[in-house]
DNA sequence: ACGCAATGCAGGTAGTGAAA
DNA sequence: TTTCACTACCTGCATTGCGT
């Protein structure tokens, strides 16, 4: 009737390196796999050290010493392997573990889905867990299948940020999962002590179908800080679908391709210290910002560094990257995505959500780009309206939706996909009218952008980098979206600060960082004043 | 008691590399 | 492509320690 427990946490594959580490140092500090297993392989013949240290004497028990070792290390691994194995056996196959066994093994993850097979049917289990058991790909089958069948009764998330584990890591998230019959489910995120699970302005409810229109592909757990940000991102869902939704053939309306060009360490042999005749430059995602292709240039000590105004200001400046690529490498791999156009767009891979802003995308030339610069390729037949997919991902709207699912610090493709964005065909001709100049004279003040504002039918010089009335076309855009986004004024102002809504001790933040910053650079909250002035604008029909 | 440098700490922003 | 009871580095800010 009443399952309880705190199952260990640990991958069951043995870790060479970890493995190593208290026996053997000259093993666990190989440079790298392959060095690892060679000094593995003279461990087995005992004759490790006299290859490392050949001018040193050897005494002859070291040798077996070393066998011994190998053999330890021979069980360790073959225990991990059969572990795997067992647990790996399909559903179909009488396997222990048809939902958890996947991937990489955790063994809390096994744990998780035996309680669930222990429980009686009207009973109940509560056990301690990473919290990625509701928001890892690896789990997402398990959690599916819990959520989908009215099994989750509450998952109360906790961040180990106050050391409630003293031997925890401090970023770890863990959470208190009940299982039992519930026609919804009840959760707390993001709580740093357990009397906040209490706080019921935390608390928030999903519905099973409530996780379909989040999450469709992943059927994962979205993450809330309060119960207001659960109610306002499920109506930006109910406004705006998913990016791409893989259950429908046309699920994917902007034709979306996505593509990680090189792969930084796996591609390095093919970069180039200084440029060639026919080499393009390396982009990492370090050097982009929004709307803003120049935004860090490598010095030539190695370290990169922002760009400053005066580059900025010049339309022949363009960054310096750490490295450089055959032209033919780039043109290979764009060649094999069907991809003709002479500029690309792209996101960080690397962000947070509690970061100035999380979803930062720009266009970029036709370059070489790293595989935390992710691209996308839209389909070329909606023209201009690729403008509008740029303006989307950069809006405050955008960014408050991918706050609340950015977990780590990864913006992979199937947290991407699973973003809202308004459609094509919900721009109307005065939405384009509206949008694309602004992109235009935003992305286009680099004569290497040229590709780029021909295909938005603009054929002239590049735009001023002006940083002030950019400010101000950031912030027509942020509250003309918020506008296609359906919000309301108060809405909007929520999500520029809720404390401005809610009163100051409100258990969510939005855009803390960015406010931060702009009191710190300009004096106030430069963002909020200019886009609600917007939208005062916007809305009295002053603004067009 | 004061000013400055050294140190500590947290947060931000990256990153490796192996393996499934 | 994703994961890491991840790791490393840098920066800004706060605290501590030292000499005056």
């Amino acid at each position: 009737d009443c399952v309880l427990g705190n199952p260990p946490w640990e991958r069951i594959k043995l870790q060479e390196e970890e493995f190593f580490a208290t026996r053997h140092r000259d093993v666990a500090e190989a440079r790298n796999k392959a060095e690892r297993s060679q000094r593995i392989g003279w461990l087995a013949e005992g004759m490790l050290a006299r290859h490392l240290f050949p001018e040193l004497e050897h005494p002859a028990q070291e040798c077996a010493a070393e066998q011994r070792l190998y053999a330890e290390f021979i069980t360790a691994r073959r225990t991990a392997e059969a572990m795997s194995l067992f647990a790996h056996v399909k559903g179909e196959d009488d396997g222990r573990y048809p939902l958890t066994g996947v991937g990489d093994v955790n063994t809390y993850a096994l744990f998780a889905e035996t309680f669930a097979q222990l429980m009686a049917p009207l009973g109940r289990a509560g056990f301690i867990v990473p919290t990625g058991i509701a928001t890892d790909d690896s789990t997402k089958a398990f959690f599916a299948h819990i959520t989908q069948n009215a099994r989750l009764v509450s998952l109360y998330d906790i961040e180990n940020r106050e050391a409630v584990f003293p031997a925890v890591h401090r970023s770890y998230k863990f959470c208190l999962l009940t299982l039992g019959q519930a026609a919804q489910a009840e959760f707390v995120c993001f709580a740093t002590r357990v009397e906040q699970l209490a706080d019921p302005r935390r608390r928030f409810r999903l519905t099973p179908e409530e996780f379909r229109r989040l999450n469709p592909n992943t059927l994962t757990c979205p993450v809330f800080r309060s119960a207001r940000d659960a109610e306002l991102t499920k109506k930006l869902y109910r406004t705006a679908p998913v990016l791409i939704d893989d259950n429908w053939p046309n699920g994917n309306p902007w034709g979306i391709r996505f593509m990680a060009m090189l792969h930084m360490s796996n591609d390095s042999h093919l970069f180039r210290a200084a440029p060639g005749a026919d080499s393009l430059p390396l982009y990492e995602a370090k050097m982009i910002h929004q709307f803003d292709h120049r935004w860090a240039t490598y010095n030539p000590d190695g370290n990169s560094r922002d760009v400053t105004l005066a580059e900025h200001r010049d339309p022949d400046f363009t960054v310096t990257p750490r490295y450089w690529v055959d032209a033919t490498e780039v043109a290979q791999r764009l060649a094999d995505k069907g991809w003709t156009r002479g500029w690309l767009m792209g996101w960080r891979d690397i962000c947070r959500a509690t970061d100035e802003r999380t979803v930062i995308a720009a266009v970029v030339p036709k370059v070489g780009t790293g595989d935390t610069l992710l691209l996308m390729f839209p389909d070329p037949k909606h023209g201009a309206r690729v403008a509008c997919l740029l303006a989307d991902q950069c809006s405050l709207v955008h960014d408050y939706a991918a706050r609340q699912k950015v977990g780590g610090t990864h913006l992979k493709y199937h947290v991407k996909k699973q973003l809202p964005n308004l459609p094509p065909d919900r721009y109307t001709a005065a939405d384009l009218a509206f949008i694309v100049p602004r992109v235009l004279e935003l992305t286009y003040t680099v004569f290497d952008l040229k590709a780029w504002a021909q295909d938005l039918g603009f054929d002239g010089s590049p735009y001023a980098f002006d940083p002030d009335r950019r400010a101000l076309l950031r912030a027509e855009l942020d509250a003309y979206y918020a506008r296609l986004y359906g919000l309301t004024r108060d809405e909007l102002r929520y999500i520029l600060d809720p404390s401005d809504v809610m009163g100051d001790d409100y258990p969510s933040e939005t855009f803390r960082v960015l406010q931060k910053n702009e009191m710190r650079e300009f004096g106030e909250y430069r963002t909020q004043r200019l886009v609600l002035a917007a939208w005062d604008q916007l809305v009295g029909g002053a603004l067009a």
